[in-house]
DNA sequence: ACGAATCTCTTTTTT
DNA sequence: AGAGATTCGT
């Protein structure tokens, strides 16, 4: 079936007065004689769809938005509205693929009631809305309700490398993968574990249809998965696909369930075609028949399959959920047509599509542009130049941005940045949280708050001299036995190399452990934990110093916080994405490029976007090209990319590409540009010489004669 | 049982 | 080119 179907066929102009299909619970313009009340002026602002589908009733609505659509408009309009129609703030829940996206929205459902009603009560009902992403709500649900199905509510999150740490642990403890064994390793095992869970499908199924090169050993993961299930139980942990499973089970409890559905009238969904099947069943039983539900997305940027997405839930809402309206949103707000024309030529091309033709009223602007480089060097060059040049222009380097499709394309355009001097910030790729030093600082506090979490233990223990993985995981039993008491470890006896740290960390610990009033110094824990864990960092890793430097930013992140356990978890569930959330509240005025990979990039926009690496290899990536599916999803993703442009936008293809020492000596080879810009694509840009541009500007060259690449190197670790 | 040294393999996207 | 696993020496 086809969603775009039941929408009109011809743009959908819209004139404030005209009364539009679905909007009959408001009376606008037409015949109105009288000044407009405040909620009138306010709907007065949408288009005809925009407004349908904010003053929707309370059954199943799809909203099927397209990129630039007014999407978020829409949604933060429907909250207010239910919000001003009565309902009670505290009893709507909004679903957002991230935090900053919740965030953002809630600001704008404050805006609007700000016009519509007082003001002091607008901004205290905007924030007793539940927002956050499927993981943090569900999080927050079971700590209050967990005990109704036996589930400890100090429960700890262990995010993917936790998972991975905890699945290496069993693999080897159950012998498997001994000898010589091919047993998959843990990165596998985990994502089979996680898909499995999050498509609700057997193992079997899993191995077949995407893992078939471990298929011989799905009795070796049936009983390493069921050991996973207990560790996890035993130690009061949950891992990321738990906190959807847990909630789920509450919402299936006969008595859990109906005292979870009570909390909620309404349910919006943002980014729905990025949910998989397991969060589609749990709406099911959040909002049973759909009841109250609101979806909104788009099949077209439907690009994360690979953590079991799955498009078919926004293709299905309709069958799914019996009664449905289908509201399709069109009018494009964001980009000028010429842009237009050229995404919607890409997407046009896709297998599967609803039929949708975004349109524009801002009829002019400049051509997109394909430019050819002879390498990445040049790509670099041209990218810092024309952004250069457009600032000069007026346009701030934070109105434009750079878009990849793995983290790892950006580097040669770092080093050239770091080079000039132009500040950045990068999104996506390796996280803060994820690096080896902030994790093992967490770990210590992790432990303080669940002393069964042995996945933190064996971390924290590893740390001394003398102690490996034998000895932690004896300790960590030693723990678990005594149900979590530290005493426990009082009579150990350390290995000599640790004699003199093994007193000083029980100390730590019990001091950690005591500070647990309603109000704790999160920031000051840390403090104590990295005076201990100074020394044992610095003759552990290079770089000691710009590591201190990232424990010192922590431990001001961690101000912030008075409440251990959510610091804990916040944290792990929505770690800062770039170093702007490290820096905190201050330098508003400072000016930084946006560098990001095209996932981090959803739902935002900029002035001006720079698309690099449009060779065939990167995008498609080379690593999906397995089957028909995955090319359109990397499709899906460079129109993605695309589509977050307003005014300009820029395609480069880098022609040669170097590979340095693989194999002895180095090589080139010659890129295709992307399989998804073709002729009749190109048809629609403009088409630019990269060297060409080059030309009128003095030579580059020179500049760099007294940088070393080592030290360009240090610069871009230093920078954060 | 730990930890240093050697070897081997694999390259994406992230709540 | 770098992490991760395996092997070897203490």
């Amino acid at each position: 079936m086809v969603i775009g179907d039941d929408g009109p066929a011809e743009p959908p102009r819209v004139e404030i007065g005209m009364r539009s299909p679905g909007a009959a619970v408001v009376e606008i313009g037409a015949g109105m004689s009288k000044t407009p009340t405040p909620i009138e002026t306010v709907l007065a602002e949408l288009n005809g769809p925009q407004r349908e589908a904010t003053c929707h009733d309370m059954s199943p609505l799809l909203i099927v938005a397209g990129a630039g659509t007014g999407k978020t408009t829409t949604l933060a309009h429907r909250v207010a509205w239910l919000i001003h129609q009565g309902t009670d703030p505290s009893r709507i829940l909004l679903l957002t693929f991230t935090r900053r996206a919740a965030a953002e929205m809630l600001r704008r459902v404050d805006a609007i009631l700000q016009q519509t009603q007082a003001g002091q009560a607008a901004r205290s009902a905007s924030q007793r809305v539940w927002g956050g992403t499927f993981h943090s709500v569900a999080a927050r649900l079971l700590r209050r309700f967990g005990k109704m199905i036996d589930l400890q509510p100090e429960f700890s999150i262990l995010d993917r490398g936790d998972a991975e740490d905890l699945m290496a642990t069993l693999r080897t403890e159950l012998g498997l993968g001994d000898s010589g064994r091919r047993f998959p390793r843990k990165g596998p095992c985990v994502a089979i574990y996680s898909r499995m869970v999050n498509t609700q499908t057997s193992l079997q199924d899993i191995l077949e249809t995407a893992f078939p090169w471990c298929a011989e050993d799905a009795e070796g993961l049936a009983g390493l998965f069921a050991a996973y299930v207990d560790r996890k139980q035993d130690q009061y942990c949950l891992d990321f696909d738990d906190l959807l499973v847990f909630w789920d089970a509450l919402l299936a409890d006969a008595q859990a369930g109906p005292s979870v559905r009570r909390q909620f009238d309404c349910v919006l969904v943002d980014e729905y075609q990025d949910t998989n099947r397991l969060q589609a069943d749990l709406l099911d039983g959040l909002s049973p028949g759909g009841h109250g539900l609101t979806a909104v997305g788009d099949d077209a940027q439907s690009i994360y399959s690979f953590r079991a997405a799955t498009v078919r839930n926004i293709l299905d809402f309709p069958e799914q959920h019996p009664g449905t309206s289908v509201i399709p949103l069109e009018q494009n707000y964001r980009s000028t047509q010429p842009i237009l024309e050229v995404t919607n030529r890409v997407i046009g091309q896709a297998r599967q599509r609803h039929d949708k033709t975004l349109w524009s009223e801002r009829v002019e602007g400049e051509q997109p542009v394909l430019v050819d480089c002879t390498d990445e060097d040049e790509q670099s060059d041209f990218v810092v130049e024309e952004i250069l040049a457009r600032r000069e222009q007026g346009i701030a380097l934070r109105d434009q941005a750079v878009l990849f499709r793995a983290s790892h394309h950006s580097v040669a355009l770092e080093v050239e940045l770091a080079q000039r001097n132009i500040p950045f910030h990068k999104y996506g790729g390796l996280r803060f949280l994820e690096t080896a030093h902030v994790k093992d600082l967490m770990s210590f506090l992790r432990l303080a708050d669940n002393p069964r979490d042995g996945v933190a233990a064996t971390r924290m223990l590893m740390l001394l001299p003398g102690i490996g993985p034998t000895r932690a995981g004896r300790l960590v039993a030693t723990l678990l036995e005594a149900a979590g008491k530290l005493t426990a470890w009082d009579d150990v006896k350390p290995p000599a190399a640790a004699l003199e740290t093994w007193g000083r960390l029980l100390e730590l610990l019990k001091r950690l452990a005591r500070d647990d009033g309603a109000e704790q110094n999160v920031s000051a824990q840390l403090h104590l934990v990295r005076q201990f864990y100074t020394p044992l960092l610095k003759d552990r890793y290079d770089h000691a110093a710009s590591r201190l430097r990232d424990l010192e930013q922590l431990e001001q992140l961690a101000t912030r916080y008075t409440n251990r356990t959510r610091f804990l978890a916040e944290i792990t569930l929505d770690p800062p994405s770039s170093t702007q959330d490290l820096a905190g509240e201050p330098v508003l005025d400072d000016d930084f490029l946006i560098l990001s990979t095209i996932h981090s990039a959803k739902g935002l926009e900029w002035d001006s976007v720079f698309v690099i690496h449009a060779a065939d290899g990167n995008i498609p990536s080379d690593m999906a090209t397995g089957d028909a599916e995955e090319i359109e999803e990397e499709r899906r993703l460079l129109y993605v990319a695309m589509t977050r442009a307003k005014n300009r936008l820029f395609i480069c293809h880098p022609h040669r590409y170097y590979f340095h020492g693989r194999y002895r000596g180095d090589a080139h080879g010659l890129s295709q540009r992307s399989r998804f810009l073709n002729e009749d694509v190109l048809a629609w840009c403009e088409r630019r010489n990269a060297r060409a541009c080059a030309d009128d500007e003095p030579g580059a060259e020179q500049i760099t004669a007294d940088v070393t690449v080592a030290d360009i190197r240090r610069r871009i670790k230093d920078l954060w």
